[in-house]
DNA sequence: AGATCGCGTGGATGACATCGACCGGGCGCT
DNA sequence: AGCGCCCGGTCGATGTCATCCACGCGATCT
């Protein structure tokens, strides 16, 4: 992990699409070396997958809300009930006082609020507190 | 915007390396009207890039914490405050107390406390409250 | 009915990914 | 120090793929 993989990782982040042959020119190796070092990023992990990325009211989700969800259980063992839920994109175990911290996006608040209720039947939660987004600021990349 | 169109964005979240043939293949359709599709999608919007997918332990971020940041103001003009400092990764303004929600990543605890400090010194910030993840379910493409 | 337009097919062609043969410099071993 | 090995690079060949074009078909509007 040098600072080559770290260019390549960079430019591929803002276009995965083109070429190894540009993107070896711009970090000054050949195609071939270049198709090996980001095949290499791949076996390793580094790089998880390639995908496109999509504007979320285009396929309509445009409310985007956190949700705090407050359990008096450990949740530990819950990952599958909240992927069961279609609309959570994210879900983390937080420190602090709720002990789930999930993304959810909808198309309206009418199915926000379907989502609140179904999260309500999860074992273990006690509480949700749900912060609606007004308005996104941006959603960028991880920083290199 | 047909069931054909959501049936390729959802393959192409999956796997945007995959070529257009097979792409086509599975949707029923010709590679060239298969291009055709995706080049539209892109262009109306829908598709906004292709990008790659990285592990964030991977390039230096572990630590992932999502801080309300309270203001005595109006945060709606300050986008290129929270923009410059380089270990947001989102920025929202939302409904509720606070005004503006941010995710962090950084590579230790140190450093996020670096970042807290660099937000109290942006122009009407009064207060942030830092939610560490401890350990985060799932992270996954919207959903179709 | 006829013209038009959107959306598809199939084939040609040039670009590109992918692989293999080869090369050189750094490093550990004797 | 000299030797050999291995990692990581260049270059060139080859088959696959993206991309473009000519054409066909059906729905819509006049």
């Amino acid at each position: 992990m040098d600072d080559i993989d770290r260019a390549l990782v960079r430019r591929l982040q803002q276009d995965a699409g083109q070429s190894y042959a540009a993107l070896g020119t711009a970090v000054g190796l050949s195609a071939g070396a270049t198709h090996e070092r980001v095949r290499k990023l791949r076996e390793r992990g580094v790089i998880r997958r390639t995908t496109v990325e999509v504007d979320p009211a285009a396929v309509g989700s445009g409310v985007l809300a956190y949700v705090m969800v407050d359990s008096n259980a450990w949740m530990g063992e819950s990952k599958e009930a909240f992927e069961a839920i279609a609309e959570i994109q994210e879900a983390h175990i937080i420190a602090g006082s709720a002990s789930v911290l999930v993304k959810v996006r909808t198309a309206t608040t009418e199915q926000l609020q379907d989502v609140l209720r179904r999260l309500y039947a999860v074992d273990g939660v006690s509480g949700t507190h749900a912060t609606v987004v007004l308005d996104t600021f941006f959603e960028r990349p991880l920083p290199l």
